[in-house]
RNA sequence: GACCUGGUAGCUCAGCUGGUAGAGCAUUACACUUUUAAUGUAAGGGUCCUGGGUUCGAAUCCCAGUCAGGUCACCA
């Protein structure tokens, strides 16, 4: 049943030969270092004592020396070995060297060191070793990379998707690039919260589990309270919640919340998905404009100093009517389209269009397919359909308008705000017209209509802007990947069958 | 959901029109005291994704399934 490799099997038995000789492969005393990888190497002092504890991640032997290289959470750094100088707890000078090293010890084995700073001929920073202790004994042989020091070229890189996914640690452990992209992420988010915080405004939790999953339209997640015998679905957004805060008097709100939606997965959607939240009282969509772009260009500043990209960040960023757009890139003015007419143009455009999609659905449809991708400088794409925009205040100068922009940038869509509607009335009348276009009927009211966030809205909300930016799409753009897959730690995947490997 | 591409040793990959399964790294053994993609010699290591079919004979051809990637569709 349990099929091992050769190579499992030998260090398997190599577990045993250490309980033999009395060495712990697990043992649970701290192990004390004097101070990171990095930290050694910057600082380098010849012959300056000093303890690591890593991950030996090459070995090479040359008779009665030879080399590792270990790594921390900071870097590598070379360790020289020999003979006469190399001893551990429990054995002597030489059996050390000979036997424990040498028979017992294999790359991917987690290990501390001991002993003093050199540079070698080739003037690399090593530590020559005197004691060497084994800290957890690796069973499974890690994928051999290969990095030509000279020109950084990498042989043999660990790079099937599948597995890098599936094992992320192992992607993690041989892959510094990939583990960069997660650094850089961490990053981009404290940025951004010390931005916030910054400016007074106060990061919440607001509930995951809802019992009606509002804010936007999407399938969700279902799940069941045993307790309360009622049926909870995990959020597909938590503007509602958000929302309920600035009525209840706090000014500015913000959460980095985890969203999931019962969609289908591709290359830019994970069922679960990163979206900063943020709502501002008495302020509208105009100054979330502004306030947009200082926080992008702040964190573009941060986060590109190379000026890899073609994307000019030069602000003000260009502010384009959805409908201006339209007409810029297909020939079709829209403003007062009759519907027939509309589904004309979708023919003439050869997009698909279909009797389920509103008016508002097929001009957003238009402006994805023939408008977006054309958009790879910053630009805000604003006043939309009122139609396709049910939370959002209605354009104070343009009828069928709303207050509303997303960011668009690289062709992708970043970030999407408005000034948010605060009249109780409108708003549960434009939740009933959404329901009814999505095909609930009004016996269902109970069940898709939040009722209490209309009673909040009905206390009063001050007037307010509110933005969702994609963080997970902030980070593709900013560390240039193309999948979603890639920015996140542990991407959905199907189960792997029957224990394969 | 549709189509395309792929799944072979721990990893990265060859394997032609069907004829006993290959390489490099890794592993094991030996040699080597400043190497760095270390080197040299030798050895071991395989559910060729799974299940059917065609055939004297299938990693290879056909069908179905499965997993991944890509393109499209769906998705505020």
């Amino acid at each position: 049943m349990l099929h091992l490799s050769e190579q499992q099997i030998i260090r398997r038995k190599k577990l045993d030969k250490l309980k033999l000789l009395g060495i712990n492969p697990y043992p649970s005393e701290e192990y004390i270092i004097t101070g990171s990888i990095l930290d050694i190497k910057k600082n380098f002092l010849e012959k300056e004592i000093i303890s690591i504890a890593g991950r030996l991640m090459r070995f090479r032997f040359l008779g009665k020396a030879s080399f590792g290289e270990i790594k921390d959470h900071t870097d590598c750094i070379q360790i020289y070995f020999s003979e006469k100088n190399l001893f551990s707890e429990k054995m002597g000078i030489k059996d050390t060297y000979n036997i424990f090293l040498k028979k017992l010890i294999d790359i991917g084995d987690i290990i501390g060191i001991t002993g003093f700073l050199f540079k070698t001929k080739m003037n690399e920073i090593t530590i020559r070793a005197h004691k060497l202790t084994l800290l957890s004994k690796s069973i499974r042989p890690l994928p051999q990379v290969k990095v030509d020091k000279k020109n950084n070229k990498i042989y043999d890189a660990f790079s099937n998707t599948e597995q890098r996914y599936r094992m992320r640690y192992v992607d993690l452990i041989v892959n510094d690039h990939v583990k960069n992209i997660f650094l850089t992420r961490t990053r981009i988010i404290q940025k951004i919260r010390n931005y916030l915080d910054d400016k007074g405004y106060l990061e919440v939790d607001t509930p995951v589990l809802q019992s009606i999953p509002g804010g936007a339209i999407a399938r969700p997640f279902e799940t069941y309270h045993n307790t309360l015998g009622i049926p909870l679905y995990l959020r597909i957004a938590n503007e509602l919640y958000l929302k309920r805060l600035i009525i209840g008097g706090f000014h500015g709100v913000y959460e980095f919340s985890k969203n999931f939606r019962n969609e289908g997965m591709d290359r830019i959607h994970n069922p679960e998905f990163t979206v900063l939240e943020l709502y501002i009282a008495y302020k509208d969509y105009y100054w979330m404009m502004d306030f947009t772009e200082k926080l992008m260009k702040c964190i573009w500043k941060e986060f590109q100093k190379e000026e890899e990209h073609n994307i000019n960040f030069k602000t003000p960023f260009p502010r384009i009517p959805i409908l201006d757009s339209i007409k810029k890139y297909t020939g079709f003015d829209l403003e007062k389209i009759k519907e027939e007419d509309l589904r004309k143009v979708c023919h003439k455009l050869n997009i698909e269009e279909n009797r389920n999609m509103s008016k508002a659905k097929l001009i957003e449809h238009i402006f994805e397919v023939k408008c977006e991708k054309n958009y790879n400088d910053p630009t805000f794409i604003i006043d939309y359909p009122i139609e396709m925009s049910p939370l959002t205040k209605r354009h104070r100068h343009k009828k069928d308008l709303s207050e509303r922009f997303e960011l668009i940038i690289n062709g992708q869509e970043i970030a999407n705000a408005y000034s948010e509607l605060n009249d109780p009335i409108d708003q549960l009348s434009r939740l009933r017209e959404q329901m009814r276009l999505s095909g609930n009927n009004e016996k269902n009211e109970s069940l898709s209509i939040d009722q209490d966030f209309i009673r909040a809205l009905e206390f009063g909300m001050p007037p307010t802007a509110g933005i969702g930016i994609g963080i997970d799409r902030l980070v593709m753009l900013l560390t240039k990947k193309s999948s979603i897959q890639e920015v996140l730690f542990f991407p959905q995947m199907r189960p792997e069958k029957n224990g394969k490997k």
